[in-house]
DNA sequence: AAATGTGAAACATTTCACAGCT
DNA sequence: AGCTGTGAAATGTTTCACATTT
């Protein structure tokens, strides 16, 4: 009974794969609590779903449920962790040393999970005082490829300015990256196989403001 | 002829409301090269959709465009503006003043858009040294209520530890804004009419460790 | 009795295809 | 000729409803 076995779910909905992330932390937070098991009805209240959409959304992992129980914390807790690929180690580069940069650096090391931030790169790494308390040599940009290489890299964060941003992602392609997460106001795009999320601050703020208008007419 | 008029959209799909601010951003980018103006084509080359999303997204402000021709820029930028009610300046309110809350502040400001950070808050405010150069105060959260009916402030933003999160939540909402757009490591939730984007780093990680393991299999 | 798993229905979004302007 | 605007078809996602299992 191997349970090494990735399931490789490609016919998800892409939004079913962000709710398993959900599920996964709530999970987690349960079994530190000592809870032994959840219903698909109690994690439909937590995220504001229905529980037929839960169960659908872990019917992908297969059936690992119980009827008239629920779900055993550990056994759906592997099974997320499987699903989501994180059952081991991930590298990771990040590119842009700077305010944002620092703080996505911290952020992935407190949290503790199967990110590992494994270079740093810059294009003024000299000027980058604000990495400093960060333990880890900032990288010429240039020293990107034989850093990939080296260090087994397969995502790429991108924190640098929005005009740098789309030749950032191009030379992390070109060095070997499978997935690119890029947090610099600017669209990019990369070849077919390579996963690109842009996480645009403003595009959220502006989303905002869009249904505060339309919600409740706050206008003036 | 009035132009103020809002729009208003309810009935527009979520995902036609963030590709608007692709197509603001690319109009925009389009107007300081002197370019006239841009077809549906054009916009779904660079997003990577097909045109006729393009053109169903943009019909829902209106017949903007002109057969033959294409859209105008300055018509479609002021379309876009005004669907996405930032014709107007919005107050922000920023809480957690460490390294990323500092880093959303100067991205906030750079991009000189409708949104102004009007108050930034923390529980320890006399701690943040890092927003020293921001040229403003930290408030204690406690002033919130305060900051948040003088300044008129309409959305808030929460950067703080993931535990902190729905508790800063509560508070933002308390005091009346209208949206909230979250960037700590948690879930958050909130009442009926109030918007919540969860923009969760971790999380995006994971969707694309998944994408790596099931698009080319390089698990090991 | 309680909760899962799942076809079928309902709903939402995208694409197709083409009529209608310029 | 070229491009928009838009019903209709296709596709994708969520909800419903209930048989099935513990």
């Amino acid at each position: 009974m191997t349970n090494n076995n990735h399931k490789s779910i490609s016919g998800m909905p892409s939004l079913s794969l962000f709710r398993l992330s959900l599920y996964l932390r709530y999970v987690k937070a349960l079994e530190c609590k000592g809870v032994e098991s959840v219903s698909s009805k109690e994690l439909s209240h937590r995220f504001s779903i229905s529980s037929a959409l839960v169960r659908k959304d872990l019917g992908f992992l297969g059936s690992l449920g119980k009827r008239g129980v629920g779900y055993d914390i550990a056994v759906l807790k592997n099974g997320l962790i499987s699903a989501l690929g994180i059952d081991k180690h991930w590298n990771v580069a990040l590119v842009g040393a700077g305010r944002l940069g620092t703080a996505l650096v911290r952020y992935t090391r407190r949290a503790e999970g199967p990110f590992r931030i494994a270079a740093i790169l810059d294009k003024y790494p000299q000027r980058m005082t604000k990495a400093r308390d960060l333990d880890m040599e900032v990288l010429h940009i240039d020293s990107l490829p034989e850093a990939v290489q080296e260090r087994d890299i397969k995502i790429g964060i991108i924190s640098v300015p929005g005009s740098a941003a789309q030749d950032v992602a191009d030379k992390l392609v070109a060095a070997g990256v499978g997935a690119i997460l890029n947090f610099a106001p600017a669209y990019i795009e990369a070849p077919d196989g390579i996963f690109v999320h842009n996480v645009d601050f403003i595009v959220y703020l502006e989303n905002l403001a869009h249904h505060i208008n339309t919600n409740s007419d706050i206008a003036d």
